[in-house]
DNA sequence: TTGTTTCTTGACAAAGTCAGTCGACAATGT
DNA sequence: ACATTGTCGACTGACTTTGTCAAGAAACAA
């Protein structure tokens, strides 16, 4: 029932990438700085989402990251599921990464936990970053 | 975002002690085979669930283990909180588990985890064994 | 060219968690 | 007595989490 700091920290990490998207690279230092993230952790971080299409990186001197997509075209779930795996609570009841369990002997107790994973998916594949920047309240 | 086989099994057991709830005790041995659950694994499961007070165990040839409460009173939200601890995705947006963290920073990446938090509690909170045994379909 | 900045890559590692297993012991019923 | 059944604590092997380290490659500047 859990997301990882991995996960916490790239949503961070996409999120500073958001704010400032259009607007030049920005250095791992940097995010690590705003976001409190351990700098070395952050790099392992990035390089994932950069092999994962998220976001794009030039070296040298005023190299950074950027996004490589809209912050629209991101949602949460996809961070998630590209970090941590499955989003459902048991892979008895995932749609992406579904394997058998014993929890398949019990019907009603699937039928609920379907439920808490649909609504967890829906409201994450719903959410973009593009939502999350800006919104102060709401 | 997971649930432990901890909780999916204990989960199980007590569903087998609710289906035979009144009409005395259930050896280990039985709830093991009927439900494939390792049988070492399944007699320190059962332990922590009579310490938590969820099941009442007697030794002794004719021994085993009964509810100790009713079916009706025994949530699956009570369940997996003293197996795996909090139902929230993470401690930040946790009711009974809250420790800071770093997604704090963001108060609209919070608002859309405390949504998810209230759905999971909320849902497990209002199914009980007593919704589960029995309803086979629904 | 040389140096500096910044990302890249792979290896490593300490700590914790998960999913069990094992063996000895204590209580109960016959 | 004796078989049955739960209780308890220790232990283990595999895996995951949460990082760290060091060497190298690319880009830019002087």
């Amino acid at each position: 029932m859990k997301l990882s700091t991995r996960s916490e920290y790239a949503c961070l990490a996409l999120l500073d990438l958001a704010e400032r998207h259009g607007k030049g690279a920005v250095k791992t230092e940097d995010i690590a700085r705003r976001r409190k993230i351990p700098r070395k952790y952050l790099e392992q971080i990035l390089l994932q989402l950069q092999r994962a299409g998220y976001v794009q990186s030039r070296r040298g001197a005023h190299g950074g990251h950027s996004l490589a997509r809209a912050p629209e075209e991101i949602s949460l779930a996809e961070i998630i599921r590209k970090m941590d795996g499955a989003l459902a609570p048991t892979k008895a009841v995932s749609k992406f990464f579904y394997e058998p369990g014993p929890l398949e002997q019990s019907p009603a107790l699937l039928r609920v936990l379907r439920d808490i994973r649909d609504y967890v998916a829906d409201r994450l594949e719903n959410t973009s970053l593009a939502d999350l920047v800006g919104k102060k309240r709401g």
